[in-house]
DNA sequence: GCAAATTAATGATTTATTCAAG
DNA sequence: CTTGAATAAATCATTAATTTGC
């Protein structure tokens, strides 16, 4: 059961006819409206992203690129992994921290796929767990550990240079301060064009997907 | 029960970056012309992980080598096609370019899975392209579009702050209309296929992010 | 005219920030 | 509040342009 359901994902439902053009992904842009004039042979491109992109995506395996759409998850496995683990973000085990500190700790940083492969496979024993975790630990701990570090310099310097200490926790905001300009088209649901993938497995199945769930 | 059929990475015997010092951006060493450098893959890390998890070396800088895209079984002249992209980095010939700015002009920034897949497709026909590719055009011009408008913003501004005095804010332009809610962009399968190190000589690389597939 | 040497572009990675689930 | 997830900014590295000496 591959959820190979595309054709929805257009990300904003107010404009409906722009459906199953691939050409504009961000069409609510209210003063973009021609896709597109400039550059040369524009006529020739757009015809052809007209009609070659986005026409129906047929067989996804005949070769298109070297390697691409290689196929990584167990479909069937899915199922039972998402009943498992609710389907929501990882919550690495006592087991799984305790052994990825140990290799941060040994000196690992960013692990290459192999790495990962591996150590996603051990962890794998503990409990569910796929190899974007594994990346995004390594990520996001060398980062925080980066950041603890700078700050408590910082403290120290400011102990040390200032007399008076203002604990103010307060972050920096820098100039990111302003409102919230995250780009936000939501698209909805966006599905996965996965194919199966054989047990034996040797190949890494990371790769990033997430069905973008912004219902609130 | 999806056996991808990754078959062969060649690596170019080109020039790795074997010796990399940090801070080198402007080459002004007459290093060019590498003879050859052999790989400095990890089998020992990977044994590592494998077995007593806790001795990565302390490589600082991950060393994801050039290779080639693989080729499906289904590939027919590689040759022909490497040689218009050669057994290194991507790069896009005029009509790949032509249709990613094509696409970029009608508003799309950043694909999903979906489009990726479907952009690779169509720019395969015009020579090797991966899906990473075409993410990582998109992250890159975007990028430097923006970069581009911020200085020529700050030229502008810089030009008339002389004659009259506006405290004028960085906020600007920000092309993109809509609510302030984070959107999660995901990758479908594109997978990277890890060889086997058995010959010790496989420089394997992976791409950054690949969350796997989730559901929800 | 041509290559080596530089420089400009830009593909590919890594790092810093931000968002939000639990 | 912690931290997994995701994106953007910064950086690195390689290729194409371009310049330069012969």
């Amino acid at each position: 059961m591959k959820v190979h359901a595309l054709g929805s994902w257009e990300q904003v439902p107010s404009s409906p006819s722009t459906s199953s053009s691939l050409s504009s992904s961000s069409a609510n842009d209210p003063k973009r409206l021609r896709p597109l004039a400039p550059r040369l042979t524009s006529a020739a491109v757009s015809t052809a992203v007209a009609t070659e992109i986005s026409a129906p995506p047929k067989l996804r395996k005949s070769f298109s690129s070297p390697m691409t759409a290689k196929c990584a998850s167990i479909d069937l496995d899915v199922s039972l992994i998402q009943m498992q683990s609710g389907g929501t973000r990882w919550n690495p085990t006592p087991e799984q921290i305790k052994l990825l500190e140990a290799l941060y700790q040994g000196g690992m940083r960013t692990p290459n796929p192999v790495q990962i492969e591996r150590i996603t496979m051990e962890l794998g024993k503990y409990g569910r767990i796929e190899g974007k975790n594994v990346f995004y630990w390594f990520q996001n701990h060398k980062a925080r550990e980066r950041q603890k570090q700078k700050r408590s310099e910082l403290l120290a310097l400011a102990a040390s240079a200032a007399p008076l200490p203002h604990p103010k926790k307060e972050e920096i905001k820098e100039f990111h301060g302003g409102s919230c300009k995250r780009k936000c088209r939501s698209w909805g649901s966006l599905e996965l064009a996965v194919e199966e993938e054989g047990p034996g497995d040797r190949t890494l199945e990371l790769f990033p997907l997430h069905p973008e769930r912004k219902q609130m």
